[in-house]
DNA sequence: GCTAGTGATCTGTGATCACAGTTTGGGTGA
DNA sequence: TCACCCAAACTGTGATCACAGATCACTAGC
């Protein structure tokens, strides 16, 4: 087709619209936890923050809508959605059967690039938990990184998707109370699921490995829930 | 507040915005097969189709893209994907995990109304499979209607509208081969394993339920693939 | 006869305006 | 001092316009 072979060799640049850019920035604030649960927002604000008008930011929020990441109130109103207890514990029940599916998978099919990649992030959250005066947003992070790690192992991309559209809607319940209560951090719970996971995985343990993961998103659940600051009906 | 207390039994109507109701309709031609892999869609052309302006369409069309429904091509057409053999493989297992926990639950958890709604949608498809004519559309309503019916009774919303896009993205394909090789509908094989789900969820066995559901997706999927109508890589 | 180029027409993306409905803050009444 | 009310400012939704880039039919040139 060409006359220059190299050109074949580009790599394709991908398109990305300032939807897209303020899709992940809204992403970015929902899953670190700075916008909070009952918290508004508006369009026309959020269009001038960005720097843009507001065509791009309702694209953005239309789409977290649609994922229930965000919702529009019946007066119109956006806001990030206010679980329920019950909304709460079912989101929970999803997040244990199906991450517990990808951690299982990524134990019974990964290869050592990935094994060696899931090592280092738990790692590094190790590290930052353990410290002496841990740096909260960075082990929400670090804490994500570790998962994904893990899910990206799994070689089923549908899945890794569904995942991070779940953690979109559970990032501000939990980052609200891990921002109230940061002592749940400090006491390790994380540590020893992650760690079990971590072996189950590198023994090529599929069950083991999903209850590891299933028991770290269960004990997070029950602490928060217990905290009572989930509404009711 | 209100001197009427008959008022607060109202149940609150839900708002409509010409978007929501674009998305369904575009979600309704996905799910049937109307629309097919590789075809392209207007703006435009849909937006005069439905009698609005491109906003509301452009808006519903925004979010099947988030969903993986529709995609933009590098060239800014918008189409829904053409998916290679690899990217409906794991559509397949992912569907197989996620619908299977959905089943497993449904088998464990369900009350009497839920199976006697299953019931009746299990007959409902068996009766139109086993018609002389059967009509093909109407069958993979039924289907459709059987298996969420089931996925109805795992009590966890946020699983169910997981599966509800798996479909959203899985449809075209399926749709697409079931017109061109209408005997699959006529062979019996989802008969058999619908049978199998039923009974499962009749005896309350949740794993014998997950197997029945996977093997119904399996055989499904590697028909379609044993055609060889995906592209490779 | 076939390729390269060219212009009209289409595409999605973004900005701007219009509108109806909601919130809110300040004032007015008792 | 408190409840009410009204107007101004805000909200999301939809329509319309502008624009850069892609497509396609067509023609000029070899």
């Amino acid at each position: 087709m060409s006359s220059t072979p190299a050109l074949a060799e580009l790599p394709l640049l991908e398109r990305r619209t300032l939807a897209d850019t303020a899709h992940e920035a809204l992403s970015d604030l929902l899953a670190s936890g700075r916008l909070a649960p009952g918290d508004r927002l508006s369009l026309r604000q959020s269009a001038a923050a960005f720097g843009v008008s507001v065509m791009p930011v309702r694209e953005a929020v239309s789409r977290l809508v649609a994922d229930g990441a965000l919702e529009v109130a019946p007066t119109r109103a956006i806001r990030v959605p206010v679980m329920t207890a019950q909304d709460f514990r079912a989101l929970a029940e999803t997040r244990m059967a199906v991450e517990g599916i990808a951690a299982s998978r990524a134990a019974e099919r990964r290869g050592e690039p990935e094994l060696a990649a899931i090592r280092r992030a738990e790692a590094a959250f190790r590290a930052e938990a353990e410290a002496a005066l841990p740096d909260r947003a960075r082990a929400v992070r670090l804490n994500r990184d570790l998962h994904f790690a893990i899910y990206a192992a799994c070689g089923l991309n549908p899945l890794r998707e569904i995942i991070s559209r779940l953690w979109l809607k559970a990032g501000p319940v939990i980052n609200l109370d891990l921002r109230a209560h940061p002592e749940r951090l400090l006491q390790g719970f994380a540590l020893h699921r992650h760690a079990e996971a971590l072996a189950a995985i590198e023994a090529r343990d599929g069950p083991a490995a999903a209850a590891a993961i299933a028991a770290d998103i269960r004990e997070a659940a029950e602490f928060i829930m217990s905290r009572g600051g989930l509404r009711d009906a």
